[in-house]
RNA sequence: GGGAGUUUAGCUCAGCUGGUUCAGAGCAUCUGCCUUACAAGCAGAGGGUCGGGGGUUCGAAUCCCUCAACUCCCA
């Protein structure tokens, strides 16, 4: 006895291991077949799984479980990502649990406990991907951490510095004095503060004149490089070109224009602190200014500040107040509300500091990959996305890979005692080098010390569709001349240019071309009230619960219900549920056919069957034929929509009921051949969508070979389909649903026999259709007529229906209907009329248009006919 | 401040290069049904001035302009 209900549970995890054994989802380089990649976007190691990996990788999953059932050699690389920001810092938290502090280790200590943390987390999201039914080559899992792809990313390293690509250069950190080190924007808390504003006299050189500037920050003035007013403010136009002085220390600063100044603030003159405020940095580069840093590491000031050093700078604050309010140089004092960077994790007040980092050189670099998305060699889906692709390339700025981390691959530049720097591999080679280029013999490896920065995390990434399939360390081995360029990457839209541009630009860099031919951009999850699902509101489902609940398939086909490319998605657990309700639909329909006893000779069923699978046959062929078009445009939820359709309305509301025999009844032999092989083929249709159920039933439904498994069966390949067998059935169904709405108004049962006569000219459109019309709408029998007949009517096309309803016929309200739909069509006959007696639209439309406009005159005064013969019977 | 996108039924969305597959789908709602595959279901039904205004055209949800609201990206 097979369950009412379907049961998820133990089905997926037999079929999971079923295919893992007979290694469905492994892949090698084959020749004879056509390869189909997919590089999976590599999640955060120390990740778990969230909505919107969920969705993700779904889609993934569709796109590469079809072609595998096309007959693709096909490949999805699973693998992680070692996230050094989010990664470091999960690992500093566990150190602090047991009480240690990240200063206190070596960078060696350090990686044992990463390390530790990454094998002992490392796996779980690649487990819980299995649970959606991910078919992933598990053997080819790489992380960016590994040997052989943190070497690649060094010689990429090199390689890039050797061609001049990559720098040094200066950069504005956040600073943290308290911790001594660079925090990340994403931890840097904003927070509203009460200061003063000091309003400060800076005399103008030879002159008697002066200028007052606001500041928050007075104690920084030891380190201004010039003082900058807007070049339309009247008040200083005297004062161009000449020069101030710096109160207490007296260091002559120029006056400088820039229209970025805000006349409105403060006095309208800005003092400009390149070194101790990103904005002031930007306005020093662009005027040239010097850089004067008067801050230590700990936020105390330095010797360059003349005055005042060794104090730390709020004390500085209090005290050059006071010295410079003494001195006469305080005009006034106010307070002031500003806004202040905080440190997440010690609250000090964040120091913008300047460091010297590594950068990349982006113009260059970028042209061939700014080329091939707007060309289409790559394309976008959807392609709205080109523009903002080719705005952001087009004013890309270079890219800083220094991170001031541990966590990830140091970067392979090595310093003399004198600050020179050495890019190589190890630090042997570096000192080998130095002592060539330098002649610099007596150099030893304790002379060298090698930059304690790692790169960014999106330089190992950059490389990921190359580095998989170690197209680096062996530029001609199998599976890069194979699998690359991989075919489709799925991703946000969110990492567009962190990720995906700069794949592409490492793509034509390191194996002269692109990395993969298509980008299907994903929506954001959003919950109901459309906020981005994020743990920290907790407004996310875990995965592993809904999958529990409704099913692996139940929960893929609700993320793909309502999911177009680049939209976002108002995730919805109703969704799931539908998608369970449909495996429940589906499982229904197999127990159907599984209960049906058969018998061999053909008897009077199977006559009434041939039509209902003639046409189930059109229907099948002609969705098959568009669910190839909409993966064609990577329409999925779309594809998906269609099948739902076509299994849950024309497979089982329609093609079911035609066929089903009556209880009890044994059904031919003939049908339920047709019957199961139309069955084969809409799982095979649906596996890639939900390939648990599908499998489950798919093996049930016929005996099956040991090795089969519908995960490599073939995909439905389009085939004709009759569309004049279609529209007459739509004219059959249109009759059974208004006997079915007939009885519905009159509150008969669908159990009560009603006679039904046509009035029509064309017979024989209808006879075939004799005996399912008795058993979909339960018609005693039918009549055919060219005149009157008694009883209810409605129309389909221009033919007429009569059901005699004996004492229900209700004359007025007949009347009245008829009268409605008269009107209608007279309205609609006039506005066909008014488009015809139009010259200009005879002219200019194209000639099907007009005959079709012609068409449907005349199906309208054939229908006005019909109807006022009606209206005259009832008179 | 610069740029992009969105606005169609109560909700989520589809409507390609203007013309009955042009006003659609699913969900939700309402009505009637435990009809022997399925109440996680069956059969029916209602519901929209296509954000507002203007323009181009024989014809506009679709093209142009303008206003409004929301969203995102960069600064």
């Amino acid at each position: 006895m097979i369950s009412k209900t379907y049961n998820p549970r133990d089905i997926e995890d037999k079929w999971y291991s079923y295919w893992i054994e007979n290694r469905y989802f492994n892949s090698k380089p084959n020749p004879d077949k056509e390869p189909y990649t997919i590089v999976i976007p590599p999640p955060n190691v120390t990740g778990v799984l969230h909505m919107g990996h969920m969705l993700n990788n779904t889609i993934q999953d569709v796109l590469v479980r079809k072609a595998r059932m096309e007959g693709k050699e096909a490949c999805w690389v699973p693998g992680t990502d070692h996230a050094s920001i989010a990664t470091e810092a999960k690992v500093v938290a566990m150190l602090k649990e047991k009480g240690i502090q990240k200063r206190d280790l070596t960078r060696d200590q350090f990686y044992e406990y990463a390390w530790e943390w990454t094998h002992k987390y490392g796996g779980i999201i690649l487990q819980q991907l299995r649970k959606l039914g991910a078919s992933c080559d598990w053997d080819r899992t790489r992380f960016t951490m590994e040997p052989a792809l943190y070497d690649a990313v060094i010689d990429t390293f090199i390689d890039l510095h050797n061609k001049g690509y990559i720098y040094r250069g200066h950069r504005m950190v956040n600073w943290d004095p308290q911790a001594k080190t660079t925090v990340s924007d994403e931890e840097v808390l904003t927070k509203e503060v009460m200061t003063k504003l000091c309003y400060l006299r800076y005399k103008i050189v030879d002159s008697d004149d002066a200028i007052i500037i606001a500041t928050v920050r007075p104690e920084t003035i030891m380190a201004d490089s010039a003082i900058c007013v807007h070049p339309d403010d009247e008040r200083y136009k005297h004062l161009h070109g000449k020069k101030a002085l710096i109160p207490l220390i007296n260091r002559e600063i120029p006056i400088i224009t820039d229209e970025y100044v805000t006349m409105d603030f403060g006095t309208g003159g800005l003092k400009v602190t390149p070194a101790h405020d990103q904005n002031d940095y930007e306005l020093g580069l662009k005027h040239n200014l010097p850089i004067i840093d008067i801050l230590n590491e700990d936020g105390t000031l330095n010797e360059k500040a003349q005055i005042l050093v060794g104090e730390d700078r709020f004390i500085a604050r209090k005290k050059i107040i006071k010295l410079l309010d003494e001195a006469g140089f305080v005009e006034k004092i106010e307070d002031y509300k500003s806004n202040v960077g905080h440190s997440e994790r010690t609250n000090a007040v964040i120091e913008p500091r300047l460091s010297l980092q590594w950068f990349v050189k982006m113009k260059e670099l970028c042209q061939p990959a700014l080329e091939n998305v707007m060309n289409d060699n790559i394309q976008l889906v959807p392609p709205k996305f080109k523009n903002t692709y080719r705005v952001w390339m087009e004013n890309v700025r270079d890219w800083n890979i220094s991170r001031q981390l541990w966590w990830g691959q140091q970067i392979p530049a090595y310093y003399l005692q004198d600050g020179t720097v050495i890019v190589a591999k190890t630090k042997r080679e570096a000192l080998r080098k130095a002592q060539h280029e330098y002649q610099l013999f007596a150099l030893t490896e304790e002379d060298l010390t090698q930059d304690p920065d790692v790169v960014d995390t999106w330089f190992s990434s950059w490389l990921w569709p190359i580095t998989v399939f170690d197209g680096l360390k062996d530029p001609n081995n199998e599976d890069i001349n194979y699998y690359y360029p991989t075919n489709d990457l799925v991703t946000a839209p969110e990492i567009l240019f962190f990720w995906v541009a700069r794949m592409i630009i490492a793509g034509y860099e390191f194996k002269g071309e692109l990395p993969f031919r298509n980008v299907y951009l994903t929506g954001i999850v959003r919950d109901a009230k459309g906020r981005k699902m994020s743990k920290s509101l907790g407004n996310s489902p875990d995965p592993l619960d809904l999958i529990n609940i409704y099913g692996a398939d139940g929960v893929r086909t609700g993320m793909l219900f309502s999911s177009p490319a680049g939209n976002d998605l108002l995730f919805d657990e109703k969704l799931c549920e539908q998608g369970r309700n449909f495996c429940n639909k589906i499982w229904n329909a197999f127990r159907l056919v599984k209960g049906w006893t058969v018998t061999p000779s053909s008897n009077e069923g199977g006559q009434v069957a041939a039509l209902p699978i003639a046409w189930f046959e059109a229907k099948l062929n002609q969705t098959i034929a568009e669910v190839h078009d909409l993966f064609s445009k990577y329409r999925l939820s779309d594809a998906l929509n269609v099948i739902y359709k076509l299994i849950w309305d024309d497979f089982c509301s329609q093609y079911l009921e035609m066929i089903k025999p009556g209880f009890e009844q044994p059904i031919d032999q003939a049908t339920f051949e047709a019957t199961i092989g139309f069955f084969d083929k809409l799982m095979a249709l649906t596996h890639p969508f939900m390939p648990f159920i599908t499998e489950e039933i798919w093996q049930d439904i016929r005996p099956r070979g040991v090795k089969e498994s519908l995960c490599v069966a073939e995909f439905p390949k389009v085939a004709p389909f009759d569309a004049t067998m279609l529209a007459n059935f739509e004219i059959f169904f249109e009759v059974v649903t208004n006997v079915r709405n007939l009885r519905s108004t009159k509150n008969i049962s669908p159990k009560t026999e009603l006679p039904l006569t046509i009035k029509t000219e064309n017979q024989a459109l209808y006879q075939p259709f004799e005996s399912l019309l008795v058993k979909l709408a339960n018609i005693s029998d039918i009549s055919y007529t060219t005149g009157k007949a008694e009883g209810m009517s409605f129309l389909v096309k221009a033919d007429e229906f009569f059901v005699n309803l004996e004492g229900e016929l209700d004359v007025e309200a007949e009347r009245e209907n008829l009268q409605k739909e008269l009107e209608y069509t007279l309205g609609f006959k006039k506005s066909v009329e008014a488009k015809l007696s139009n010259e200009r639209f005879v002219q200019n439309a194209k000639a099907d248009i007009v005959e079709k406009e012609r068409q449907k005159l005349a199906d309208a005064d054939a229908k006005i006919v019909t109807i006022q013969e009606a209206l005259a019977r009832l008179s």
